[in-house]
DNA sequence: ATCCTTAGGTAAATCGATTTAGCTAATGGA
DNA sequence: TCCATTAGCTAAATCGATTTACCTAAGGAT
């Protein structure tokens, strides 16, 4: 019943302690109650010490914790005594101190993750691969969320540090130069010395998005730009309009709005389109910055009495869970969300456990995928067009 | 700059250090450089100790944990004195070493959070919650989910308490009984010793949701069950059908289906729609266990040629965030998930701050809302229905 | 002059591990 | 026989704080 706490074909590296106590002292008995606290009396601590441990076999506490960690050093110390030891642990329930042994080790197993808010989009899907690999590997971590306050931005990675994490992800926010600490950053860009960057081919994501929607025959595209406190904002704004130059797109400033609430709804993707809509500038696709914006446009589009994707082609990005939810069903362009969350705890982890410094800052470019759904189809011939507005009178 | 790490107004207890000492050292000079590792030689520790502080200062040890910790005891220690180891401090940027302070005090001022999945909506709303209050009051959080694993859920408990934690707040999660820890459940039920639960009125939630059904006219109402293994499930059943019985609403059999895959997707509402809906027996609304649900359920009726709202309404459950971006935007039951979460770390840090035991177990109840959105509408006129068919012809 | 109190500290134990240096007894080899 | 080696273990330092039990000198009261 009790396991190693995940089920994991090998490690990379040492694992933390823990992690292998955990399988070590797995009773065989099914269940085995761990031991009542006595009732009344003193609070039971459930848990006994190693030196009560060594006492209760007449050992002295460095044997006992020299065999505990199998420790090289305990080579010379007969099979017997060594299965004693576990035997008595495993009896005794016993589970060392991680803050003494963090203490002594200067290691903490923990890491810091730093996200912007805790919805249940971007972040959610990050933090979840991140959490697949850490704890696969025995480490724990602290979440931490800044909702773009500047001041906690500083912040946090100090009261991190000062809680003994041994590195920080940043998820989608800038850091400081200064971090003493690896770190890994999920779209951090900026070139920051030391951090490692995770990064979507933005260009490449670009060219899916307009490449699909030039198949379809649309030209005038309304695009939807990101907030500035987004570190993926320039980046691919740049992309875009690089990628439409080669496709001989152009793009027309009366089609595009940038998002400024720093609120995490579609109602500001909403109000953008709105706001290009009053333009009367006609165009037939829009491409949001994300999905958030995506739905709130598509909302925006509609109240407007254009229909979707029948009068108006909408492309997403990001992938985030509801996209697929949507009705119709968001096109949209994915980014590995998860498996760049599994990359981020990999490389750091690599990073705290290699001596070897090895490239420093490096950049690891992960692709994106267009998910064609329901909100994106062929540009509406001028005649449907027509049509419909006769219909409408 | 360097600010506590969040404006709180007042403290409900005292405090972990680490936050007073963010306010304390704030150096007042804009953005202090903090001292910059040698480069090359040795890794610079960023911080110096407390004994390298002391000898500094010409002081014991002893007297600079006292003064920095406000301690009563030094209250002998004359105010000129005092004010030269602050300033100290802050000069050489001393920040303790929380697990040291720890391993002493045998406070960690953590706690450990155990949700089913972090993607999904419910848990990330609840978690945003937990955070607010937690972050407030000096204290951080391990994140960890089980994924309905039995494994997992049997063995995290054990490993957040091995990681010090000082609590537990188990989101949708059924816990052990034997727990050593403060616990508080958020819709937990089970009558476990020792833990207080989080729960919903579920009979004010039943009674909202089929009330608004049957003033809109609706009669035949189909329903959708949850999983077993979400601890909501059964509760919520049984005041279903109560509910339904005091307002006259007959439950037809035929008309409900119970979700069993363990994902998070609208694929099982999906389905379990689609298996109503074969049973051929007419319905004018339908109310889903969740909003994931609810989406599946619309997707399946949109298919069937049944159109939202005007031939069936449709109630979801929870109102994450997703409900509102949906077109047309869902009716829900809203739980109040984030202000779950923050009574959740209210009541924990209550419990391990307060020596006295408090009503031991208590449970504490939260309110419903219903949010009336565009999948609910008058029931359909059977001559609408006829006009409907006809015009299809 | 003597005792008491208080101001202004400090020494040392403690938390629970890890880890190094070394100790003793037994064994082997020359 | 004697030294070297090894097996089998332990004492004690250490990590970086907190906290208790003192200690000394000065001042005041008697």
């Amino acid at each position: 019943m009790l396991l190693n706490h995940y089920p994991v074909p090998f490690r990379s590296f040492p694992a933390c302690p823990t992690a292998f106590l955990m399988t070590d002292y797995a009773p065989d008995t099914p269940m085995a109650p761990p031991p009542k606290p006595e009732n009344g009396s003193e609070i039971a601590s459930s848990s006994i010490s190693l030196k009560a441990l060594a006492e209760h076999l007449n050992l002295s506490s460095a044997t006992v914790s020299l065999v505990i960690n199998r420790s090289p050093a305990a080579k010379s110390i007969p099979h017997a005594t060594q299965e004693r030891v576990r035997e008595a642990a495993r009896e005794l329930n016993y589970r060392p101190n991680l803050m003494a042994r963090s203490l002594r080790q200067k290691r903490s197993f923990t890491i810091g993750v730093i996200v912007p808010e805790i919805s249940e989009g971007y972040a959610a899907l990050v933090m979840s691969g991140i959490e697949d690999h850490l704890l696969q590997e025995g480490y724990f971590y602290f979440v931490v969320s800044h909702r773009h306050r500047t001041d906690l931005i500083e912040e946090y990675p100090f009261l991190l540090q000062q809680r003994a994490v041994e590195g920080i992800i940043a998820v989608d926010t800038v850091c400081r130069e200064d971090s003493v600490l690896p770190t890994v950053a999920i779209s951090g860009h900026g070139n920051i010395p030391g951090v490692t960057n995770i990064v979507l081919d933005h260009d490449m994501a670009a060219r899916l998005a307009l490449e699909h929607l030039q198949k379809l025959g649309h030209t005038r595209i309304a695009l939807i730009k990101g907030q500035n406190f987004s570190t993926d904002t320039e980046t691919r704004w740049n992309a875009v309009n690089s990628v439409a130059r080669k496709l001989g797109i152009t793009i027309n400033e009366k089609l595009t709005g940038q998002m400024e609430s720093d609120s995490s709804s579609p109602a500001v993707g909403y109000e953008v389109t709105r706001e290009i809509l009053r333009r009367n500038e006609p165009f037939t696709a829009l491409f949001a910055f994300n999905d958030i914006s995506a739905i709130g446009a598509v909302q925006a589009l509609r109240e407007s009495g254009k229909r979707v994707p029948e009068d108006v082609s909408v492309v997403g990005f990001d992938d985030i869970q509801s996209a697929a939810f949507q009705n119709p069903s968001l096109t949209t362009v994915r980014q590995p969300l998860r498996q760049m969350g599994v990359i981020a705890a990999e490389t750091l982890l690599q990073r705290i456990n290699c001596s070897t410094r090895p490239e420093y800052g490096k950049e690891i470019i992960v692709k994106p995928e267009l998910i064609v759904r329901g909100t994106t189809a062929a540009v509406p011939r001028p005649s449907d067009f027509l049509q419909r507005t006769k219909a409408q009178l």
